[in-house]
DNA sequence: TATGAATGAGGATTCATTCAT
DNA sequence: TATGAATGAATCCTCATTCAT
């Protein structure tokens, strides 16, 4: 594929992230997305097999974007606590841009309970964030500050942290609580990884 | 309103409600909701002024029998963990009706990111979760089995740990995992609200 | 027929009425007939055929309410000049009442361009308008007071002078123009019959 | 906006026109236009806001054409009495014509007795109206072939039975009695303005 | 005689998609 | 490569009519 077209794409998919975001998922029309992209209403169609594909390459695109910069954040740093801090503070970083991703992702998980391939792409997601959370984890045992009996089970607890807290922050409406529900996330997870009475 | 008024929209809504779990909130369609309630095209009309009325009181029918079930098993028990158990078990309770549920939430929280009122009907939802974690926190605070500084915070946490294990078990699409979802559920929970190094 | 259908009709009929009234012939539903009289929706199907039905008769009505009106008007009076004054201010009586019956009237002529049943029934309310015309005309002749040469011509005159008069001011929405355009209606028919040259 | 787009919307409001003239106001689809118009269900919606605007726009471009003649015809005589003959002979002037534009407009006139966006438009043609008969009312006092003490009047006068007229004959769906027609409203109309008692 | 629940045909409108330019 | 005119399928909603009670 040429960059022209390459580029195209990608003006496209931000477009048509904009506008998700805007008046979400079902609401937009591809009228829309020219608009946003300033584009014609034709380009959708000449760069795009039809619309789901254009959603569907926004929601790869969308989590791929999630997960570099989370990973991105992890390796920034080096403790576990660090790490976690780091990966909790920027899955919940600003409010504005918080508010459109998870937005966007949200509507995407919506239409993913009923559609198994947009469920694969989510999958996907899910297994770097499990990933990301194993290896905090993991060092976080080793470090001695963590405990923890089972490793796969406590990455999945962080993400579903994330994920509820993300949602309940959204539905609130509410910016100034942005911060307090990063905090919270982030207390939750590191009370329940370093309670020694999960080893039992 | 007659009673049998009443039985119909409760018909209508209850069709709705296995339209939508089996289409997606935005695929179902008008005749959609009277082939599932075996009437004709012009009932739902006839009972409900459009249809996001019918979506709308669904979505607060839907949230009153989430908590109303909730509400009740915690009532059933005396104890503090018992009541978690009893709350997290009745959320996460029974793999093909909490799937039809949670994707019908869903549903609507994705719609709820972009239109206030039905925000509103879920903010009153969360009020229902957060006093029903209230009271749990509280009791077992004077029991002595939980550790916990700020109740609000826990109440938030308990609620976004529910919301966040059944949308990562929805999204897998796997009944099996169902009970294992549950359980890391409760004990993350139990787990945090053990903890005593909370108390700082 | 008994005498309470007859009742029931006349009743759905002045329903009838006052909603095409307010809101125009093609505007007004069964249901809206319905309550305007106070009655179930299904009544009106029960004491007519169906909605045309209803309509027609009260096109009916009201030529010969209209006609009624005129003739008495006229029969009230001896000589030709306040004849036709008692027909010109009877036709064009007083605002509300006459916006109210004009505004009908006007909705069932646009009708009638387009369905012959109802053109019959107007023009049988013609033939009315140009007999009570050619009586005013003639006795005007035989007082001397007219100069006339067709009669059927004045007669014809007479009545597009009217119905012009009335649409004009119906138009015009303003019933302080109510009484000049009356005068202009009157005087009008007055200098066209009483100009000698027209007995070329 | 672009001649090709002016050209569609042309051949749409003429679609429109035939659609109404043949089957009324009320009874037209878009389907219906879109038939007339040889084109797709979905032009009309392309080119106009929606429905209505369709028909307010075929509404202002028919008395624009309706004015547009008459004004041509009066331009295009000399004395006053030519002036008047043109007028009424061009409002008047052929019956498939006629009655198809009458048809329309009276549908028009009908609806907008109950719509007052309609009524503002013809208030502009009526406007039109009296100024023609204005204009040629002056110059034939000015000539001395009319005796007219109110020119307002007068020019209300003449409108009126144009109007009256045309429905009438309109309403007795006979072709063969439009030159009798014309000539009636003629003869009236210069009746009235000649009659030398006007002057009292 | 009267009701109003229920039906389903009809129509306005939206919008993804196609395609000539 | 890009445009936007044109299409027509899909869907919400209205409402005349029917009919069981």
């Amino acid at each position: 594929m040429s960059s022209k077209a390459n580029k195209r794409k990608k003006q496209i998919l931000n477009a048509t992230f904009q506008a998700v975001a805007d008046k979400g998922y079902h609401a937009v029309t591809l009228q829309d997305i020219s608009d946003y992209a300033n584009l014609s209403k034709g380009v959708t169609n000449y760069y795009f097999e039809n619309k789901n594909e254009v959603f569907y390459q926004l929601l790869e695109w969308t989590v791929e974007r999630i997960h570099r910069n989370e990973r991105q954040a992890i390796n920034n740093e080096t403790t576990a606590i660090n790490k976690l801090k780091a990966y909790v503070y920027t899955a919940i970083s600003e409010p504005e841009q918080n508010r459109k991703f998870y937005k966007v992702y949200l509507d995407f998980l919506a239409h993913a309970g009923h559609n198994a391939e947009y469920r694969k792409v989510n999958d996907k997601f899910y297994e770097n964030c499990w990933e990301m959370g194993r290896e905090i984890v993991t060092l976080g045992v080793k470090e001695k500050v963590f405990s923890v009996a089972d490793i796969d089970k406590a990455a999945i607890t962080i993400r579903a942290l994330i994920d509820g807290c993300l949602i309940q922050w959204l539905m609130r409406d509410d910016d100034r609580l942005h911060s307090y529900y990063r905090d919270i996330c982030f207390d939750a997870i590191k009370s329940y990884l370093t309670n020694t009475k999960n080893n039992k």
